[in-house]
DNA sequence: TTGATTTCAGGAAAAATTCCCATGACTAAA
DNA sequence: TTTAGTCATGGGAATTTTTCCTGAAATCAA
């Protein structure tokens, strides 16, 4: 056996952290984990400690997930990135792997299934989470775009797309992305022509309907629409 | 000092949960930790075990974690939650604590944090996050409510704040409400003024938070204003 | 009646958006 | 290697939308 794997975990929740660091120290194979709160950290410990796996979460301040995946990929294009989300979304699955990420797992799995995919991935393999697979091949062989419209999206449009489906303002978006206002502006126009939308309202509930923004209580508005 | 705290962690991710537990074990105080995936579970457990505290997620699958709040608060009045949320924003405070709810945190808190809100709640007190109390003192006592703003529009801006929720564009609104393109404007701008958001986006959000979607003839707003 | 509030809307100014264009980077095909 | 295509980036000018200020008419409660 080779030396063990050392692990850089990125998650801005001190609690997951602390989770995955219980899980991980349940295999003797993992050595080292070194944990980062932010992207921006992350980007620093990858050059520092050489990790042999990042392990990240999507959902973070600051530069957020997809773009820190896009740094640590343009730094070191074999960077092995497994990438353990929330979201059980085909739309982020596809997104994460065409940014660079070598895996993906959503969070309510076992020990178990964490580490075959951290092992997958360190070894220089992927790992998509079986059940998204499973949905994915169909989707792709129902030749039905994964989430219709959506997946027409850039992925800078993707980008832009996410932050004003928040109720980020224009301008607000070209400061999170480091982008001039106008070209947020231009993708922004594009991305309206893209869904065939006109407002920014009609962009949300695409957002909320395709699952891509939390809506925290859906059962309320399960009850509503009976 | 009494028995040891007993814990029911709610919540659907494991590695989560794996991390509250190592959390938790940091105390001698804390004795048995019982866990459940969903809501549906946490009843169940919750009347077999008797838990000192129930440690909640609220973004969960199925009945969500608002639903499961009610419901055992329903059954029992004293049950002693706190929940524990990726989400910083005021609504789901206010909301989460109307629902019954004794305590919130956000996760990316330190295990002294964590422990600090379990034994206050665990012991009947209530505990809101530091930060977000502030927030809240703040916005109550500069008058604005923080999550029911929308009681505040008047009759008209609110079918305006509809129609935009609903993703039409002001000129559409205008002509639908048989009213001049500017008047609609300027109610638009009264709206975002009230609620304190700045993008249609944002409206959109509000409105399906509240659960206000295709209400467009006055005799159901009429409803929802009671 | 009086004062407050709402509704409506116009004009001028400010801001946001569109549209067109150009650049550089990258990729895939010929 | 050349060519063609896409993507990301943004500038400039024209256009559209929104804000802000103003005032008038209507309604309503005290």
């Amino acid at each position: 056996m080779t030396a063990k794997i050392v692990v850089l975990l990125v998650d801005d929740h001190a609690v997951v952290r602390a989770g995955y660091k219980t899980f991980l120290s349940l295999s003797d194979k993992v050595g080292m984990i070194y944990e980062a709160e932010r992207g921006e950290s992350a980007c620093q410990l990858y050059n520092q400690y050489q990790p042999d796996i990042v392990i990240m979460d999507l959902s973070m301040p600051g530069m957020g997930g997809f773009e820190s995946i896009r740094r640590l990929v343009s730094r070191d294009a074999h960077c092995k990135i497994l990438v353990s989300s929330i979201h059980n979304e085909l739309v982020y699955v596809t997104r994460v792997i065409k940014a660079g990420a070598k895996g993906y797992i959503t969070k309510n799995n076992s020990p178990e299934t964490l580490m075959a995919a951290v092992y997958q991935v360190a070894s220089g393999n992927t790992f998509i989470e079986p059940a998204l697979a499973q949905q994915l091949a169909i989707n792709v062989a129902s030749e039905r775009g994964v989430s219709n419209q959506i997946e027409e999206l850039s992925p800078r449009e993707f980008d832009v797309f996410c932050l004003l489906a928040n109720g980020l303002t224009t301008r607000d978006a070209a400061e999170k992305l480091c982008l001039s206002y106008k070209t947020v502006c231009n993708h922004t126009t594009a991305i309206k022509e893209k869904l065939g939308i006109k407002t920014l309202a009609e962009l949300a509930l695409v957002a909320t309907r395709q699952g891509i923004l939390e809506t925290f209580d859906r059962s309320s508005m399960a009850m509503l629409e009976k």
